[in-house]
Formats: structure tokens, sequence, C-alpha cells
DNA sequence: TTTTGCACTTAACCTAGATTAAGAAGTTAT
DNA sequence: ATAACTTCTTAATCTAGGTTAAGTGCAAAA
């Protein structure tokens, strides 16, 4: 049973004929790490579901400065939802971290499928809710939080990435410099 | 044509039996200043929809520090979206700044007008859409601007709010302290 | 009308985290 | 293997924003 699939039935039940018909209107793309799927300023029109390997999301000030909005590894969706609703220009890159297989649904697609399979209205309903919930928590914790306490919340829920991804990166999704995050470990370290 | 029926007819179209049958499964509730609606540590049974006056979301630390997370004017939706969704007690106040006409919608009466009029889960999906952009938004402000450029934002998106809510809770919403906001209030009001 | 209690300001001082810079260590391509 | 890059570390210095504290102005009790 396809990973997608079995992702869709945690929420919603589908027919054998229902699995098919989504599964038909979706593509598996492999990709090197270092790929770009979405760069800034394009229209998002996928979303993506990783069957295997890392991708993150991620946008790059005026600067030159990266910030990292989003990982997803295995069983996670990832996409530009803003451009991916609006139809406009996004500024969001989407990046492969480490070689990945994806499924590719398209908008267009995914539009068709909400008539064909009005329990998929539910399911992508039910997605975007549990997404909304876990970035609050994320916003109040940018908040509340030191970068330590942030650091240990990210350790605990991600346990997989800490040693997967560039640690550059998961300061940047921490919203800290990649200095002050390696001196941060290392007190952290020397603390234990 | 009541408010919260136009606010749904934005992204579908309801027909007269329809909109009836939603508005019979709502409560209109009137409410002071300082109400609180919703505590920490309970479990939120209700979405608010505002039909005039303004409401907030905010948390308190283990310290006593409030957090805002969101504020509501005429139009807008608020609850506690972990809260409502899991069934478990959150940890989120809402409350009232400013006297208050208050649509309630219960999690039972949402989810049987799912099943009744399917269009609802279109709505709701596209209502959860837009606020996930939001706060994705309003979550890489907080990693790339400074507390200036994130004030200068909020002027542009709230012009309404600014002099209706004490400045100490717009200084929690962009995350500083109410003697820093003040600070820079005076900076750039000089500057200009 | 006085008092109590917030909301706001100002100012001195403090710190988490940024910036700059330079070297060490690990990767990738040749 | 070696060059060329990138990531990670360390350290000195700097600053946006926090903390503490005292004072002002105003609205609601009493």
């Amino acid at each position: 049973m396809s990973l997608i699939i079995q992702n869709i039935e945690k929420h919603v039940q589908l027919t054998a004929e229902e699995k098919e018909l989504f599964l038909s209107k979706t593509e598996i793309h492999h990709y090197k790490a270092k790929s770009i799927l979405l760069s800034s300023g394009e229209i998002c029109k996928y979303s993506y579901f990783v069957n295997s390997g890392i991708l993150r999301s991620f946008n790059i000030n005026d600067n030159i400065v990266e910030h990292v909005l989003n990982f997803a590894c295995e069983g996670w969706w990832i996409g530009d939802m803003y451009s991916l609703l609006s139809q406009k220009p996004g500024n969001l890159f989407i990046q492969v971290l480490e070689d990945a297989e994806i499924v590719l649904l398209s908008k267009k697609n995914q539009e068709e499928l909400y008539l064909e399979i009005p329990k998929l209205e539910r399911f992508f309903r039910i997605l975007t809710e549990n997404s909304l919930v876990a970035n609050q928590e994320r916003l109040m914790d940018g908040l509340s939080l030191s970068a330590e306490e942030r650091f240990e919340k990210f350790c605990k829920k991600h346990k997989d990435l800490i040693h997967k991804v560039p640690q550059k990166q998961i300061a940047s999704y921490l919203g800290v410099t990649p200095e002050f995050f390696s001196k941060m470990k290392a007190k952290m370290l020397k603390r234990t």
C-alpha cells in the first residue's frame, strides 16, 4: 500500500476505485540532493508529498540570508501554500536536502479530486488544520521561549532530522545564526 | 443579511434553506469588555465569529507574561484551534477587548453541518488555508524582520486596531515588551 | 472627591543573540 | 591525493531589545 494512501486513510476511508483515481492524478519523481523544486518568484503548481528523502522550504531575505520555514521528510507534505492557493508568484524555495522520491499533486488535479471525491475536501481540511495548529504553536514558542528552549523542543519533535540536515539549517529554522547555534550547543553539552 | 452568512458566501453559495439551517445551529451572545470566553486549561467547545466588538486570544507563560496570538474584530473568526480540534484542554485565553456581539458555533454543530451541507467542509477548508498562510507569513516576519518593521507591517494591516486596543497588547502581539515598544514608537515619530 | 489601579513613558543598566573574522574540519570534484 | 568548497567552531566586539525602577496621566471605584 503506497505511503500517500496510508497517509490519507489516517483521516478518511477510500474505496479501491477512489484510491486508483487518486493515484492516477499524481506523478512520482526522483530528485537528487540539492535539486530545487520551486524557486522564489515562481507560481507553485504542486503539493509535494515525500515518499523518501528530505526537503525544506525557505525564503531569502533582501540581504542574502536564508530562513527555513519547514522541513519535510518521509510521510510529510510540503509546498508554498500562499502561491499554491493564490496562483501568484511566491517567495519560497523548495529544495531537496537528501535524495528523494516525491509524489506530485497538481493544483488542477487536486481541485478536480475535490469534486470527484468530496471526502478529500475533508482530508485536506484536516491536514491544513493540523498544520495551522503546529504553526501557531511555533509562533507562540518564538514569542515566549529562548533559543535553547526552542532547540530542546525541536530535538524532541524531530529526533530524526538532527543528524541528517546541516546544523546551519536547524539554526535558521530556530531563528538564530549558525555561529550562535554552535556556541549554544557547546554550552548545552558542557552542562550535561 | 447577517454578517456571518455574507462571510460564508465569499467562498461558497448557500440556498435559503441551507442558510436557515446554518443559522439555526448557531447562538448569538453579547459580552462586555473584559469578559473571558475561554480560559487556559478548558476545552474549547465553540468557534467564535465576531459580529461587532473586538476579541483577542493569548496565553500566559509560566512567568505571568501574556502573549497575544491573535486579535479578531468585525467579520473575523477566533478560537483555540488546538483545543477545538483535539478536544483536550488548551492553553489559550479568549477575551473581549471591546463590547461584542458574537456568533457561537459549537464543535458538535459544526460537525453535523459538515454532513448536512458538504459545501461547508469546503468553506472551512478555505478559511483554515487562509489562516495558515497568514500565520506562515507572520512566522517568517518574526524570523527576518526587526520589531520596527513588524510594527509598520502591523499598522498597514490593522489600521483600525491601533487606536482601539491598549498598546501593550500590540507590543505583545509583535513580540516585544511594552517599555521597548514605547521607546521604539517615540523614536519612529521623531524620525518623521 | 479622593483613592486605587492601570496604561504609558523615560531612563539607567543588562544580556541574548548578531556580526565579523579567522581557522579547523569535513565534502566533492578533479 | 589535492584543490576548492562548504560547514562548523571559537573568540572579540557590538546592539536590539529586556529588566528594573520611578514617575505621569487618567479612568473607575468608593
